[in-house]
DNA sequence: GTTGGCACTCAGTAGAGTGGAGTGCCAAAC
DNA sequence: GTTTGGCACTCCACTCTACTGAGTGCCAAC
């Protein structure tokens, strides 16, 4: 996977590190985002996997350092690994990352236990992945665009109020009250249902369309009519897909500068900024998106983990992992990855109507 | 209104205060709140309202500090209310609480343009509270307990699954998938939507019991059989009403300590919670619930104010406002205020078909 | 190329000194 | 007897200084 971004900072490495600044850059990596404290070279010296004396590795990290992997918060103190740094860490993670034995029965938990409507499976699925993180975690649903309508009715809430029920074949429900200016009959309202099933069914919600119905009753007409601007308006609304933030609280312990915090939960405020910024990164190619790698100002010193939720091939949302740059990395995608599969395996089980192997038949 | 909280703090003021003290209380209040400093003597003496000397208000301040109502964070800092101060000073406000003009036409505009479903209007008066108050907002919907069932039926989504919908006479729609073992016919869906219709529409959610069909073929027998415990089960489920929080990001502008913002937004994060707090304080009789009067530990320093939404008269609802202690009561009381009543005369009119004052009927 | 030695840098901490805001007390004024 | 100005006192907040120690960069030796 080649990288992605275009990072413009002038120090560029001229090729790629060779095995042992790699080897320190990992330590670097590894002992930063467990202590938050810059790592000097003894340090580096000591973990396994590099075999020199603190001196070599010294040297070695000025060069790493002239090539923008690493950073000196002040001369004297140890180095920091830049966005650069993580990024290319990133890249060449040897082992894929794996969870630990407790996360694992978690998930597995969670996923044999959890029922329920998309929605809430969604939601929940959020709280968890920001559980087994200890970040803020994203989950967004299928968009309804493709969804196909299966049933459209208007059913009375009042004399004079209906509501409009349009069912999507992924299981979503649209809906919108209409007020009349007549009472509503029993009559009229079926007829107007049947009308609404007959032009609708079949449709995707863009494709409706409000238009004039011809060869009915003026009562039913007006039914009609308004009842079809009504989906029409759902459509317009197009609402977005939902989103699901679950652990923002986990921001408030990511970062020192209250501001920092503030300006990323201001931003996590923002469902459809959220939504845009993990489809951005997931249209990138990317899986992790580094400080500035994905463009939003207010998360520039926040790292963002994604992964594909998958049903039947289809793209069909996205979970997301929100922390900050100094996060571990391995753990986070690794339970982005698992979190996702198993949503695609749930959903997409479901939707054949075969019994997910995750959740025991119930007798 | 009598004041019902229990505090159980060691010193309570014999009798109530007197004017000048009361004066000197409301000054302290105002400028603490303004400026979020100690107040000193001098400031005092400066306000409006009180005509003495620094070494008279010294006096003064003594005594309230010695009856409870304020506190000292040092010798020789200034004072700063106490809870027991705050609730003197919310108990006894002269004047209800106006909101400015800029805040007055923002509530204006907001409920003459939002529009759509009851879920998506409370979603946006959340956020609309957050700004009008700079805190976090909490709008929680009508509990769907009285609701009444208008409508159910249950449509295919795949060969094997269906969905089974009951619609609410609030405008609520409930569904939840069903898996079948057989494949769904049209005919027995028809079936199993009539019989569900027959049996469900005018009960409230909880009042759905799971029966035996009699009468029925297998096929739509055991549809109807799978549908009657879908629905109870969502009943069982008793989704709590939807919570809508606002402006979280708030919190972390109000509050020095990062472990008290990272409390705060995780209790928000437990919307049962939430809404149980609000209740509490609304059954409670009070508008205003200070540091530890709701007994809610990790909200010890913060503040609550509700207000309920009533549509016809029944409590369907409420909003609610959380920030620090040290707040702006009588602004963010007029704010709760007046969104809650906004809020209700929205829902009322809908219900009825009388289109909203504030929204101008469309042509 | 690697390493130990070494001088150097600089954040962080602790201690001393200072300024100032604010208090509590008291005697004089009202 | 209530209020007030005066005054000594307290103590936080700030500054300055000195010191410590972690960690560096450089260099000569291996």
């Amino acid at each position: 996977m080649p990288r992605a971004h275009n990072s413009s900072g002038p120090p560029r490495p001229s090729e790629e590190l060779d095995g042992r600044r790699a080897a320190i850059l990992d330590a670097v990596v590894a002992e930063y985002v467990e202590t938050a404290q810059p790592v000097g070279s003894a340090a580096v010296a000591r973990s396994a996997g590099v075999g020199v004396s603190p001196a070599t590795v010294r040297a070695e990290m000025v060069a790493l350092e002239r090539e923008g992997y690493l950073t000196q918060p002040h001369t004297s103190a140890g180095r920091i690994p830049t966005d650069l740094g993580y990024r290319f860490f990133v890249d060449h993670l040897s082992e894929p990352g794996v969870l630990g034995p407790t996360q694992r029965s978690q998930v597995a938990r969670f996923f044999s236990q959890v029922r329920g409507e998309m929605e809430e499976v969604l939601e929940r699925t959020s709280a968890l992945l920001a559980e087994l993180t200890s970040h803020a975690a994203v989950v967004v649903g299928p968009s309804h665009d493709t969804a196909r309508i299966v049933s459209a009715q208007v059913v009375r809430l009042a004399s004079r109020v209906g509501l409009v029920i349009a069912v999507l074949d992924d299981g979503a429900v649209e809906k919108a009250t209409v007020e009349f200016d007549d009472d509503l009959a029993d009559e009229s309202l079926s007829v107007a249902s049947a009308a609404l099933a007959e032009r609708f069914v079949g449709l995707a919600l863009r494709e409706v369309r409000a238009e004039e119905p011809i060869g009915l009753d003026p009562l039913s007409a007006s039914i009609v009519t308004r009842s079809l601007e009504a989906v029409a308006s759902i459509a317009e609304r197009r609402e977005p897909e939902h989103v699901f933030i679950g652990g923002s609280s986990r921001i408030a312990s990511s970062f020192d500068a209250v501001e920092t915090v503030r300006s990323v939960l201001a931003t996590l405020e923002q469902q459809l900024v959220v939504v845009h910024l993990l489809n951005d990164v997931l249209d990138s190619g990317l899986s992790v998106a580094i400080g500035g790698e994905h463009g939003y100002e207010p998360l520039a010193s926040c790292a963002v983990i994604v992964a594909p939720i998958a049903i039947e091939g289809a793209p069909s949302g996205v979970v997301g992992i929100l922390g900050p740059t100094r996060m571990n990395y391995p753990e986070a995608m690794a339970a982005a990855e698992v979190v996702s599969s198993k949503l695609s395996r749930r959903f997409a089980s479901v939707r054949h109507g075969e019994s997910d192997p995750d959740e025991p038949r119930r007798g």
